[in-house]
RNA sequence: GGACGGUUGGCGCAGUUGGUAGCGCAUCACUUUGACAUAGUGGGGGUCAGAGGUUCGAAUCCUCUACCGUCCA
């Protein structure tokens, strides 16, 4: 960076702090003795992943409440790690190996998972170094990740705590099974999506009559070899008398019995309901209620299985072959129906996209009934609060209908489940430490479960097991509870709620006190963003081309407490990457005046009324921030800061500091000028280093006083700046803000007549309020300044004659004399267009103040208030009307 | 089917206890004065999805409707 660029280089700048922030270890946890603690735990992206924009957001909202929260001298513990994703890993490598044409069978469990490992330590920690251009300020020498050997033990520990007091069964249930990942899924990974299909109406026909049937809609005809019943609602009359009849099943003549169930919806389809209890959830509940038989009859491949209830014809053909052909031999032999036109939800895997076969098979649960209650209480009193609060309800909801947990996964790689069975006395326990024989007859053959754990059922222990538990560590003792949670509102089933029972169980309190669920970002159109629609937006080339603090800017901006839902605007990165540039060369301004002048703290008895105004609206600026932060309302931090910066400090501040450095060696003014410059411009770039830490810290380590002698190694660790209320000053307000009308209007009177903004028009102001007079013959030379006119000359009466232009603001009357400057025929037309514009506006207000009900029924203050707004522009329009009638004679 | 969110100038959005609408981008005009043309100055442009209600007064509260989106069944 040299010192006479002009625009901002972004990534030069981010090169180097980071460097040096790595360098000098600054983000290494540091427990301050006796400080406040402020603890978060990132949701631990998975290692197969990139950075995305979910992650982009999500880690500039914790990394802007940990550098602010450290700014104001808290311990902040921000734990960072990654999941190892069971699935996701698994298929990773699978395709790998595939390439070099082996596969995970042939090579064995242990050389499978030797690949996995080398296939973490190679590829699994990009997304780190992703999160690093970032800029966030993780405890970076505190990485863990969920197969680290102490997080094992955490796991296991947890494990066998639920084994032992029974809260894990092994059953055998319908779960959603996936033919493509061979393994079960638990419901929360199943992605459901509406798909056109048909509904087949198959005729089940009469064991005592053939002559009649009973038809049955399905949308799954290859299913109805494992048929068990034909259920009907008693209510349903059509059926009447049919119950405990029996009815033969299509193409195999088997018979099953009709029953009665009050599950069955009259209202679909045909009213009567083909029962097959090994591939359907509902169907299973049935068939438990009436002791049915459970057979199988397609495999772990979706295939049709070789056995006797499938003819031969099917057995081995895919399920969707199979369905075409079962089809095809109902219609030849009239047992079809109809066939409709159907568009139904279907289960799908949320990582391969195969459809889900619900399928009959053992896996390991937890129960959860007794789990959630008390998980369900801490949000209901309020010790764990949602922001929004609305996904308290999102929560709730799903905890108070919560179905056991299916925790076992097929799967190789993950954390094997740690129960143990003998091969000889069917003795089985869970282990903490690996067993070398059977505890109970000693046997050798003492077998470990061949199938893994749910990866969340790690991330469920993330908040504590981070931590050391179930030593009770100091870093436990310190950082748990943690003190938010912060990410999207599509894991608070999937992962929040796991932690907030798990936590409660084995931490003995809550995980956290509050949960941030922030927007999705979606795609300009709306849609989600997703790798597979290749719609996704990278955020590692935004922030290469605009800037890690821009894009930061845009994530806070966005806040969490509006829209559910944003849409990425790539406008929007340009307009911040232009307010960086902006602070940029503002920072340069400041940075060349202050240079070789000794800088003072300020000398209140020597200020302008423009430093007293700056030093007033910086002070508000610190309190509204300070609010906005402590409420999560980043948004309102964001156009805080932007306006204060841009249309306080730049567009006027800085104009009249120019003048005033300029003009009034002698006064002293030009001295405080500079101190009150380094003053604000210095605070603001703390103000705002939380929200955007690249170009704060460069500015800042070039402002920051050389010679204090407890000047921080990076503005991270300086004190967060606090309004000083002693400057919040309205009178300079008011003042001010009548002076920037003043000047508004000169211009626009210039502007509007056609005056070279370029030529300083003599002007002249009328006014009799004292005060204002005062304050314009003080503070005269602003509008000289900034409206590029004359020193304006006041008198109390008297305007001046001839063709004129004139406003008004409050009392003061100014004029602007044209006949010099500019060719008064052109004028004429352009007054007659202001006319127009004021006599509408009063027509307007009028149409309120008129009305008696307003009069009679309004707060007396806001009716005087619309009859001085209307008595002004009532006189602006007379004074137009003057000017008019001057300049005709 | 249930729950939630959104609908404000061309686009993206603000609008905290109701007082007749603001910002950024885009657009038009003028300006290259030494922080910045990734800039400055000024202008034009909306009656707040639709209907009804409460009120002196509603974008803001209530009811219904439409459309878009998300989650859970």
């Amino acid at each position: 960076m040299s010192e006479t660029s002009s625009a901002y280089t972004p990534k030069e700048i981010e090169e180097k702090w980071n460097q040096y922030w790595f360098s000098e270890g600054l983000f290494n946890l540091k427990i301050k003795p006796g400080a406040p603690v402020f603890s978060v735990a990132l949701p631990p992206p998975n290692i197969t992943g990139n950075l995305h924009m979910g992650h982009a957001l999500n880690g500039t909202i914790q990394d802007v409440l940990c550098r602010w929260k450290r700014m104001n001298g808290y311990s902040v513990h921000w734990q960072p790690g990654t999941d190892h994703a069971g699935i996701s890993t698994q298929m990773v490598v699978e395709r790998q190996l595939k390439k070099e044409g082996k596969n995970r069978h042939a090579l064995g469990r242990e050389k499978f998972l030797e690949s996995c490992w080398q296939w973490r330590n190679q590829y699994g920690n990009t997304i780190y170094s992703q999160y690093k251009r970032l800029g966030v300020s993780f405890s970076w020498d505190r990485l863990m990740f969920t197969m680290d050997e102490a997080y094992v033990r955490s796991i296991y520990r947890a494990f066998s705590i639920l084994y032992k007091e029974g809260f894990i069964y092994r059953g055998k249930r319908v779960t959603n099974w996936c033919p493509r990942c061979q393994t079960s899924l638990s419901d929360l990974e199943v992605e459901h999506e509406e798909v056109k299909g048909s509904l087949y109406l198959i005729k089940y026909k009469l064991e005592k009559d053939e002559t009649k049937f009973v038809t049955v809609a399905t949308t799954r005809p290859e299913s109805i070899f494992g048929d068990v019943a034909v259920a009907i609602n008693p209510k349903d009359q059509r059926y009447s008398g049919l119950a405990g009849q029996k009815v033969r099943i299509p193409l195999t003549q088997k018979t099953i019995p009709i029953i009665e169930d009050a599950y069955v919806d009259t209202e679909f389809g045909t009213g009567a309901l083909k029962i097959t209890p090994a591939h359907d959830v509902n169907d299973w509940e049935i068939g438990q209620r009436h002791k049915l038989e459970q057979p199988t009859i397609i495999d772990h491949h979706a295939k049709m299985s070789v056995v006797d209830l499938v003819p031969k014809e099917f057995q081995g053909l895919d399920r969707f072959e199979a369905r075409k052909l079962v089809v095809q031999e109902l219609e030849q032999k009239d047992l079809l129906q109809e066939t409709r036109d159907y568009v139904h939800g279907l289960g799908h895997c949320e990582r391969c996209h195969t459809a889900i076969e619900p399928l009959l098979s053992d896996q390991w649960y937890v129960q959860m009934k007794e789990l959630a209650k008390p998980a369900i209480e801490v949000v209901e009193n309020g010790r764990v609060t949602f922001v929004p609060s609305r996904y308290a309800a999102t929560y709730l909801n799903w905890m108070r209908n919560i179905r056991d947990w299916c925790i076992s996964r097929q799967l190789w790689w993950g954390h094997r489940i740690p129960i143990w069975k003998c091969d000889d006395c069917s003795f089985e326990d869970a282990f903490e430490n690996i067993p070398d024989k059977c505890t109970k007859c000693g046997s050798a053959k003492f077998i470990q479960d061949p199938d893994v754990l749910d990866t969340w059922f790690s991330s469920a222990l993330w908040p504590f097991a981070t931590l050391g538990w179930p030593e009770q560590t100091e870093d436990l003792k310190t950082f748990y509870p943690t003190s938010i949670l912060s990410t999207a509102r599509e894991i608070i089933n999937l992962w929040v709620a796991r932690m907030i029972f798990t936590g409660l169980k084995f931490a003995g309190d809550i995980p956290f006190k509050e949960v941030l669920i922030h927007p999705v970002i979606q795609t300009g159109d709306g849609k989600r963003m997703s790798k597979s629609k290749g719609n996704a937006v990278d955020p590692l080339e935004t922030i290469e081309k605009y800037g890690a603090d821009a894009n930061r800017f845009w994530f806070a901006s966005l806040g969490i407490k509006g829209d559910q839902d944003v849409r990425f605007r790539e406008e929007r990165l340009l307009e911040y990457q232009k307010f960086i540039n902006k602070i940029w060369n503002a920072g340069k301004f400041v940075l060349r005046n202050i240079e070789g002048h000794e800088i003072k703290p300020i000398d209140r008895s020597r200020l302008s009324l423009a430093d007293r105004w700056i030093l007033s609206k910086h002070s508000k600026l610190l309190s509204s921030l300070d609010k906005s932060l402590a409420n999560y309302d980043f948004d309102n931090a964001c156009r805080d800061i932007y306006e204060f910066t841009w249309d306080y400090f730049c567009d006027w501040y800085l104009e009249i500091a120019k003048r005033q450095i300029d003009s009034s060696g002698k006064t002293g003014e030009s001295c405080q000028t500079r101190n009150v410059l380094h003053y604000i411009f210095e605070s603001l770039m703390r103000a705002m280093h939380p929200i955007t830490p690249y170009v704060t810290e460069e500015l800042w380590q070039r402002l920051a006083l050389k010679e204090a002698k407890d000047k921080p190694d990076s503005i991270m660790f300086a004190q967060y700046p606090q309004a000083d209320t002693a400057c919040i000053d309205e009178q300079a307000d008011a003042d001010m803000d009548f002076l920037m009308r003043v000047i508004r209007s000169f211009r626009d009177m210039k502007h509007l007549y056609g005056v070279d903004a370029k030529q300083k028009a003599e002007v002249l102001i009328q006014c009799n309020d004292s005060r204002e007079t005062n304050l314009l013959s003080q503070s005269g030379s602003y509008i000289e300044w900034l409206a590029n006119v004359s020193a304006p000359s006041i008198v109390s009466n008297g305007g001046p004659q001839g063709k004129t232009a004139s406003d008004n603001v409050s009392s003061a009357k100014l004029y602007l004399p044209l006949e010099k400057l500019i060719n008064v025929d052109e004028i004429k037309g352009k007054l007659a267009l202001r006319v127009g514009k004021c006599s509408k506006q009063i027509s307007e207000k009028r149409g309120l103040f008129d009305r008696e009900d307003f009069r009679k029924k309004a707060p007396p203050e806001k009716v005087s208030a619309m009859a001085e707004e209307i008595r002004e522009l009532e006189q602006q329009l007379n004074s137009l009307q003057t000017q008019i009638k001057v300049l005709e004679g």
